[in-house]
DNA sequence: CTGTTAGCGCCTTCAG
DNA sequence: CTGAAGGCGCTAACAG
């Protein structure tokens, strides 16, 4: 493995005559420059990464971290790509991690501190455990991106969060879920069920928050027991949480998956027990994957802009870095109606 | 940022000391190793991964670069899931690359190499080119294991491929195809097309393999006109083919897509052509991801041990690491039948 | 424009 | 068991 040492003594040059053309400098006679990029090119030599970035005040390892939940979503997949593409734009790389649990969350974003990536990026929904967790990585001098839901953090109760030194990207919900929920009572539903998976349930999820709202606004009750959570985001989860609704019967005629996932296994779960979709019961669901629209029947859902947060994330970074102020930024949804909702059992 | 000197200074040891306790070193005191942790902990002292690694012959940065070709495939991510589990269960943390091209797989891996991964697992099937990029990290001295067909690489006219300094799982699939098409033969479907998306065709792929000799067999002649290539291994390439498919219309009563998701896509174009599976055309897959169970009708398709692949790339490469040698492995696959294959229209 | 000289923060011999 | 000294390969001031 041949050093900048040998490099120089090679084209017999100083090192850091060598440095200065490894670094692209303007400071190299052009002869020389052509010379030691020949002989770097004669001894195959590979300058150390580690070695580079010991001495250097403020390290360049052209790499982002991006940390997302549970690459087994295509949500997030769609994440990563915009957050990839996004980074070659700018010649960053992309290491990405994806952790299950705010435990090894922890243990990834210590490894991109020590590998002293240029910023991180967290791609997912976080529950406020996590985003404490993530938010250490500030004091650490590092930027960080994080992707929340617009009205977030607004928990009662939880300790409240300052963004001040976190660039973010939104994406307002509420509204949506809202007008979504609207649609199904217009539709004629009266018991609406919520799939929730792993979210976080309290009352500052935008999602419940816009499905409370339209209840209220149409005069119906909320029913906390028409809430299910089922500990992971799953297809299976899904598929469980289905057969439980079906199980405790409670006149249930719609129901509201946290995510696409959730609701396509809900859907299966329909199919094996014979019912149908809408007819007999309507089903939506939440991020708009890819698989939505073809999964049969298609998926009535929300759209969320996955591959622009994944893209605005790393902007952000990118942002942080060239020493621009730290932005937040709000995103929208949109109700995207397919084929899984329909007028509600004998309401015709 | 404390350094080991200020540890050493503020607990009146010296940088031996503390770079002893450091590294869990046995020739340290009880006594001084709580001394120094104390203080560590009092200085909120961090090492510097890059000194670290600088002065060590053999690094140890704890990391394995996984490369995988879109992060959109859930059977990607399913083989990252198993790589994971088991590099966490070393104490390994996984680095993620997710690339299209053979290009930028190749930057990827510079960036690996120079990041010093103490191993790189290429966990996706690779094309020849994308091998030859792969197998250069040979000769910088990281371990490497790769995924492979268990047929591969035999293509006619292409470079042979030396695997022995690689260690590599691979995966039957040739009799498993061939045994899926025996059974769409015996369906009674004669002309069965080929979804093969973004798959290199050539005699050597083993699905295309296993294809040709059920048909053999059976006595039917080889049409490669019934082979539908799209450019990528997407949902929406499925469902462009199976337009295609239907708009030639060459009296196709079966259809193997290469993997799931070109198969749920072109399930989803026959049922927007009012067209039924499997009353009229019979679909089949590859890898059974888990989505495959879900959808409707569900899918008949090749199980690929997903996970275990990704497991056993990361075996191999502790095995390798620990000094052991290069192994070779191969797992079986097997047919699942389920609902989206029946009878060919009018056989009855 | 170029060469020289200190370190960067840590590991790793060595003596003791 | 402990301390002292000498780099690892490179960057970053400096002088010239």
């Amino acid at each position: 493995m041949a050093t900048l040492r040998d490099v120089a003594k090679a084209a017999g040059v100083s090192v850091g005559t060598v440095s200065r053309v490894l670094n692209d400098s303007p400071n190299v006679s052009e002869a020389k420059r052509e010379l030691v990029l020949k002989v770097m090119k004669e001894l195959d030599y590979q300058p150390n990464f580690m070695a580079q970035n010991l001495g250097r005040k403020r390290s360049q390892t052209g790499e982002f971290g991006v940390v997302i939940t549970g690459i087994d979503n295509p949500a997030n997949a769609e994440m990563v790509r915009g957050a990839t593409e996004e980074a070659t734009k700018h010649g960053y790389t992309v290491m990405l991690c994806t952790a299950w649990t705010t435990q090894e969350i922890k243990r990834y974003l210590e490894a991109f501190i020590r590998r002293q990536v240029e910023g991180v990026a967290v791609a997912s929904y976080m529950d406020q455990r996590t985003l404490l967790t993530v938010a250490e990585l500030q004091t650490r001098g590092i930027p960080l991106a994080v992707c929340i839901d617009a009205e977030w953090p607004v928990a009662k109760g939880g300790k409240e969060h300052n963004f001040d030194g976190i660039a973010t990207v939104a994406f307002e919900s509420a509204s949506t879920c809202e007008q979504a929920v609207q649609y199904l009572i217009a539709l004629g539903h009266q018991r609406i069920a919520i799939i929730a998976g792993n979210a976080e349930l309290n009352e500052a999820d935008p999602r419940v928050m816009g499905y409370k709202n339209a209840l209220q606004k149409a005069g119906i009750a909320y029913d906390r027991r028409l809430i299910f959570r089922g500990g992971s985001d799953t297809i299976m989860t899904g598929y469980r949480s289905m057969q439980e609704i079906l199980a405790r019967g409670r006149g249930i005629s719609a129901v509201f998956g946290f995510n696409d996932l959730l609701a396509i296994g809900a859907m299966r779960a329909l199919h094996e027990a014979g019912l149908r979709v809408p007819e007999d019961m309507s089903i939506m669901g939440f991020d708009n994957i890819l698989m939505s629209g073809y999964v049969n029947p298609s998926l009535t859902t929300i759209n969320v802009p996955k591959y622009e947060i994944g893209r605005d994330l790393i902007k952000q970074l990118v942002g942080v870095i060239n020493d621009e102020p730290i932005s937040h930024e709000c995103l929208g949804t949109n109700f995207v109606v397919r084929q899984s909702t329909g007028l509600a059992p004998g309401s015709v």
